[in-house]
DNA sequence: TTATATATTATAATTATTCTAAACTGTTGA
DNA sequence: TCAACAGTTTAGAATAATTATAATATATAA
């Protein structure tokens, strides 16, 4: 999706009904610059912050996973314990800073393609990905 | 920690008291040829099988974390639904599998090194790692 | 052997997520 | 326009994974 997009006809191509609550969780998520990295949580508290009705956890969720089945989100495993998702829904790498918990995407130039020379048979690769860790180069961290 | 290893004297240099049951889990985990990817539930699973007296649930979590913690234990994140982890503990590459929801280790030949050519300022780079997600190349599936 | 620190245990608490069923809303077509 | 229907939202219950608690047990050092 994109931004300043007329987010209630692209729900409807998508075959998604464009309620209140949907449109209003893409505007969030999609109109901006940048992509998004989030978790539930990030987005429930961006909601409540943004909005003065209320939108059920559980639509969160809802529109979360219909917008992901849909193509428009991708999860990032980073962690066990939080479910990252991205608005930029292409096969890319990303960087993860280990002392701030952000993660950030990678250019397609900054990593060089990578090579797999490994095969299982009956198997078709779906996707390469890398997650370079990173944390602070001071010496006098705990 | 290696196949056969005396897990009552490793553990106790390591700085970990070696109860009986965590000796045991160190012969679960350690005890075998190829490397061990588990959830908390499949080790569980396999200590109510191997033992007549059971280890609670707790102590099973508490003793995986504290291996993690000694370096004895991986975490990898493939899912935000299960927490797996691997007695490999060197930075190496996976394949996934997700028809079979198996992770497989790559040698360090299987997939070529990884240039990155990004750099953050302030920040060092812990680890590059590769995930190969693979799926049954019939065309017939779901 | 005894004192002390650490570990184990069952259970409770917490957290993230999914389920449920009733109320509500968008869409279709008469 | 409006009725009917399917899809959606909602609060709250249910579930699952993990962590906390506090009493009991054990390993270790003196």
């Amino acid at each position: 999706m994109l931004k300043n997009m007329n987010f209630i006809e692209k729900l409807r191509e998508t075959g998604l009904r464009p309620t209140k609550q949907r449109v209003k969780i893409c505007e969030i998520l999609f109109n901006r610059e940048k992509t998004f990295h989030f978790t539930i949580n990030d987005l429930a508290k961006k909601i409540s912050e943004e909005l003065n009705e209320k939108i059920s956890l559980a639509t969160v969720y809802n529109t979360v996973h219909a917008l992901q089945k849909k193509g428009y989100l991708k999860e990032i495993s980073i962690n066990s314990d939080k479910s990252y998702f991205d608005t930029n829904t292409s096969v890319h790498h990303h960087f993860y800073d280990e002392d701030t918990h952000q993660l950030i995407d990678c250019d397609e130039n900054e990593i060089e393609t990578v090579n797999v020379k490994k095969n299982i048979t009956g198997k078709k690769i779906n996707s390469v990905e890398v997650l370079v860790r990173v944390a602070s180069d001071n010496q006098n961290q705990n």
